[in-house]
DNA sequence: ACTAATAGTGACAATTTGTCAATAGCTTAA
DNA sequence: TTAAGCTATTGACAAATTGTCACTATTAGT
């Protein structure tokens, strides 16, 4: 199953068109947002409680834009991959409305991460400042 | 050569520290902003007015954090797919200091292509405001 | 018994990056 | 005149990341 959204529209951020006809199509790009930012989320998600992969999935859809939602078994493997680097760890409960769960919380390194990514982020969000605002002038300007 | 800025410090975006010893350095980290918005700024870059990749890598290490700027190859690889994709066009220009430069200009695609980097960063800068803003809850709140 | 929601795993292909060597033109100074 | 050093670009290969999809399994409701 988990044939979930096919066919984003919105954030798109890579038209590679490759001239269809006349002009690139803006409904044809699939991703948006960069996957990798998902892991700051990640951590944020567990840092506001812990958690387990099927509820942040929840999550994700509920309050992320679509593009920007992994297919689960992609947000599976996050959750695996920064276990394996100690950000966190698991325990299995068992769950009354379903198979048990893999219920994650962040350790002291995943705190740490959490607070790298957010100077990170601060950084990042300068950048598209600054794009925003040469992209501004040019509007304005030239053109 | 080409033997470039080595062990950045700033913009770490993935620790993956596999606990070193104790806790994770900050300074092993390479990367930093996603390697993809480098197109974004390629594109804006170009809108300001026509550029070869040489000068276009040191507009980068000019005006953007070390972890952002790519490798020269890696930025000149990206102008070859983005012209591939029909973003911009090149022409060989004779140089007065050097051998001949590959001059790019933005084509319609190109500056569409600016549009749609433009409006899928805005959407980018809302997601990280909604992370800062729930990170600033955490630090005064919880834990 | 069947269906749907819940919960997670594994494998493989495709794409994107990182790294580094190689080429080549031009300028300056020993 | 030759070597050093900046300018300018290309190419190949490995490593990492991501996308896709099939698969297992438990519980709840009809």
């Amino acid at each position: 199953m988990y044939k979930n959204e096919k066919s984003d529209e919105k954030f798109c951020m890579h038209p590679h068109g490759h001239s269809r006809g006349s002009h690139a199509l803006v409904s044809d790009c699939a991703d948006g947002i960069p996957r990798r930012l998902a892991r700051a989320f990640i951590l944020l998600f567990l840092a506001e409680g812990p958690s387990h992969g099927y509820e942040i999935a929840r999550s994700f859809r509920e309050s992320m834009p679509k593009g920007f939602c992994a297919d689960p078994s992609v947000l599976y493997r996050m959750l695996k991959s920064m276990e394996e680097e100690g950000l966190m760890t698991s325990s299995l409960e068992e769950s009354t409305s379903g198979p048990p769960r893999k219920v994650y919380s962040l350790t002291d390194d995943g705190y740490e991460a959490l607070d790298m990514w957010a100077s990170g982020l601060d950084g990042l969000s300068e950048l598209l400042a600054d794009f925003q605002k040469r992209y501004g002038r040019l509007r304005k300007g030239g053109k």
